[in-house]
DNA sequence: TTTATTATGTACCAATCGGTACAATATTGT
DNA sequence: ACAATATTGTACCGATTGGTACATAATAAA
C-alpha cells in the first residue's frame, strides 16, 4: 500500500458525527459542524464518504444501533432476572439527566424527523428499531417458556409494547417535567411483566 | 379605515401553512413553498407576520391544537360511551390511511423536530399537548366518578398514560407495516380502561 | 531519488435560505 | 380629484447550505 495515511479511523469519526446529529437533527447539523466535530477536512470526508453527508448519516445510525443493542444484549446477558432488568431499565427513563431527556432516541427521532423525500434513510432507522424490539420479544418469550412471566400475551406484542412504550416516552418526557406522573405511569405501564 | 384590501384571512393561510409544515417538518418547510401553498407573497406575508417563518410555525401550532382540542371535545360530548370512544379512537389509529401514518403528530412532531435553539417553541407545542392530555385526564376523572371505569389509577396518570401511547404510536407506526401486530398491542394498551 | 498513490487542506461553487426595501396598487376620507 | 393609508408583488440582500476542484503533502514501491 502506498499514499499519504490516514488521520482517521471512520468508526471514530462516525461516533463523533451522532453527537451532533442527535443533538441538532439531520437537518440542522451543518457540514461544517460535523466536519469541526470529527476533526477532519472536507477533502478527507468526501473522500471517504462519497455519499456525502446523507451516508454519514445512516452509518450514524448503524454504528448507533448496534454500539446500543450490544450493550443492551450484554447488560441482559449480565443479569440474573432479565424482567427485572427491563423494568429498571424503563424506570430509569423517569429520572434521566435533563440533557439526555431532551435529546430522545437517536433511532426514533430519525423516524420523525427525516422528511418524507429521504424515506429509504427512514426504512434503515426502522429496521434498526426493530432489532431493539426484537430483543425485547426474544427476552419477553425466553421468560414466558421459563414460567419467569405469567402474562401470556404473544411476546410479539409485548415486545412491540415495549417499543412502542419506548418511543411514547421518549416523546413524552420532553414536556414539561412532570416526573412524579410520569414515574407512576411508567410503573403502571410495566405492570404488564408480570 | 382605509388602505388597500387584504387579500387574505390569517386563519385561513396559517391552516394552509399546516399542512406544508406537517409533511415536511419546520426546518424543511421553506418559505417559499409555505408562501406558494398560502397563495401569498412575501410582501404580504411578512407584513402580517412580523415574526417570520417562527411566528407563522407557532401559529400553526396553535391553531391545529385549538382546532383539533375543539373537534375532540365535541366528539366526545356527542358520545354516550365516552371511554368506548376513547378506545375506538386509538384502534383508529392502527388502521389509518399510510399518508396519515408517516406524518405522525403534529405537536409530537415538534416536540422531536425543533432543535434545542427553538426551546421556547417547544414549549409552547408542549403545553398544547398538555391540553389534550387534561382532555384525556377529565375523562377518566369523570368517569370514574360516575363508576364507569373500574379502575381507579388517579386520573392524572391515567391520563398520562393515554398521552404516552399516543405519542408511542406516532412513532411507532412509521415503522414497517406490522399493523396486525400494532392492533393487538393497541388492544391489550386499552385493557387499562377498563 | 524518482514515481505512483492516497489523503489532506483550501479556495471556490451554484443554489438556496429567510428576510428586506420599495415602488406600484387599491382602497377610504376629504 | 386628491390626499392619506394600507397591502401587494418583485427585485434584491447577505449568509449559509452541501458539495467540488485541485494543488499540496505524505507515504510505499521501484
Amino acid at each position: 500500500m502506498a499514499g499519504r495515511p490516514k488521520i482517521f479511523e471512520e468508526k471514530d469519526v462516525v461516533e463523533k458525527a451522532v453527537g451532533v446529529f442527535w443533538s441538532k437533527g439531520y437537518e440542522a447539523a451543518s457540514a461544517d459542524e460535523l466536519l469541526a466535530a470529527m476533526g477532519i477536512g472536507k477533502g478527507s470526508f468526501y473522500l471517504a464518504f462519497k455519499g456525502g453527508k446523507k451516508e454519514l448519516y445512516e452509518k450514524s445510525l448503524q454504528f448507533f444501533s448496534e454500539t446500543y443493542d450490544r450493550q443492551l444484549l450484554r447488560d441482559l446477558a449480565n443479569s440474573d432476572d432479565q424482567i427485572k432488568f427491563i423494568k429498571d431499565f424503563f424506570m430509569s427513563l423517569a429520572d434521566a439527566p435533563e440533557a439526555k431527556i431532551m435529546k430522545g432516541c437517536y433511532l426514533g427521532n430519525a423516524l420523525v424527523q427525516l422528511s418524507e423525500i429521504d424515506h429509504d434513510t427512514k426504512a434503515i432507522a426502522a429496521t434498526l428499531l426493530a432489532k431493539t424490539e426484537a430483543i425485547f420479544t426474544a427476552v419477553i418469550r425466553k421468560a414466558q417458556q421459563e414460567k419467569k412471566l405469567k402474562n401470556s400475551t404473544r411476546a410479539e406484542v409485548l415486545g412491540k409494547y415495549l417499543i412502542n412504550l419506548w418511543n411514547g416516552v421518549n416523546v413524552t418526557r420532553r414536556s414539561h417535567p412532570d416526573y412524579e406522573v410520569l414515574k407512576e405511569m411508567l410503573e403502571m405501564s410495566l405492570e404488564v411483566l408480570k
